[in-house]
DNA sequence: TGCTCACACAATGTATACATTGCCGATGCC
DNA sequence: GGCATCGGCAATGTATACATTGTGTGAGCA
């Protein structure tokens, strides 16, 4: 299944780099060789080269002045301002969809999502869908990139996404069971539903200015994490590449 | 000299590359096969490759899903949207540079910069030193990301300016000495003033929204060019990658 | 006539041998 | 003792042969 973007050795260099960045296993600042690593994943330099590049154009790796890689370095302080920093990025998207306005499906694209979002919520308050809200929720900030109608804002949207730690998504999966993440929720679900009120009536200010406060909802849960319960960290995988 | 970044072949395929097609030699959505640019260069496809990928990097090129590269189409809204982009960035670094504070060896740099930039303007209108304005400006613009304090906005403010069009020297160099261009510098050598000054106060909200504005200058001229007098087009380097 | 299958060619994917470079350590000279 | 220079090794850079894949075209069949 999973094969299906790992035909090549590449893709699976990509994949198994990747991982391995991830969780920590290559830490930031580590010089990555070729032949090393060739040995290692037990296929030659070439393909290793080829996946490397691409880890680099996906924000992992940076290439080294003199040749070769090195995983980057994440600081707490570049977890914060990616997280803001894709806040921003959504707000202007948000904003050029208020102002330039959207089609009419696209709009009841976005609050059909919305809705859906809403039915996540069961009676209880401990009563909540985690798997479907996050799935839904990927998928409201997808929408919200494409509504910009800006091709170029889209991808930089997205490009800032892909760092696992700034996704809309990396707080989500697993620790929300605890009060103080699901009243998040609820409010993160607020603004869903003002975001796109504000997109529709083409208030852009509203629309950019919400969407920047929504993505620091991630920011507090990131604080919550390391100043009150660094037990979590593990327990967010995006984390497992935090320098330190 | 220039060889000091041509030493390989890898470097030397990167600028011819680049050179073409900032040039619109190689336009946009044309696919460039390995064996061809290998040939067309004189050297083997490992470099050559090696080259698309790092260009890929620098946004000029695009991975086509079944392998290969093309180069990527920009259209005018993508212009357009780099800007409002970099603007919505540089904007990011003004603000933070301003909440968060910055050094005073690093403010006195940033208003010295201002300063110079002040007496490139004669005492007559025309009487302006381009070169040493376009300079100074990049400088100034350099030095705005880094007060932002955060690495990461420097390298997402670095990276949109890497595109030539979206650059905020992209529409000086040369076509300035027009009545209209020369009052759009003046306008923005005042915000230079007002975007320092609003860092100095600790006004987060002005020293956004007036780089923002800022970075609109360039969209202004782009206007100009498109609508009143095309023939410039091909006196602004960057433009030659426009899609046709 | 239209569809499908298969074959061939063209393009990328991979391995590997060899070249070049740059760094580090040892040895010698000052 | 310190510095400079000269190996030598390790790492990247390059070329190229071969493998694999994907695509287009033609023929054959329904």
């Amino acid at each position: 299944m999973k094969d299906d973007t790992a035909k090549t050795h590449t893709m699976r260099a990509v994949i198994q780099l990747r991982d391995k960045i991830m969780r920590g296993e290559l830490h930031g600042g580590m010089r990555l060789f070729e032949v090393s690593v060739a040995d290692q994943l037990e296929i030659s330099r070439t393909p290793v080269r080829e996946a490397m590049s691409r880890l680099t154009e996906e924000g992992l790796l940076e290439r080294v002045r003199s040749g070769g890689f090195v995983v980057r370095t994440f600081s707490l302080a570049d977890v914060t301002d990616a997280i803001e920093l894709r806040g921003v990025l959504e707000g202007t998207a948000a904003r050029l969809a208020a102002e330039r306005g959207v089609p009419a499906h696209d709009m009841e694209r976005l609050k059909g999502i919305v809705a859906k979002l809403d039915d996540c919520f069961g009676e209880l308050p401990e009563d909540v869908d985690f798997e479907g809200y996050a799935e839904l929720n990927a998928r409201f900030h997808h929408e919200l990139a494409r509504l910009s109608g800006s091709e170029m804002v889209c991808r930089e949207v997205e490009r800032i996404t892909r760092l696992p730690f700034a996704s809309p998504s990396a707080f989500l999966p697993d620790e929300a069971n605890i009060a103080a993440f699901r009243r998040s929720l609820q409010m993160a679900q607020e603004q869903h539903h003002t975001i796109a009120a504000a997109i529709e009536a083409r208030e852009g200010f509203r629309a950019e200015s919400t969407a920047r406060e929504h993505a620091r909802a991630a920011r507090r849960n990131l604080d919550y994490v390391m100043s009150q319960d660094r037990s979590l960290i593990e327990r967010v995988p995006a984390l497992g590449l935090l320098a330190g």
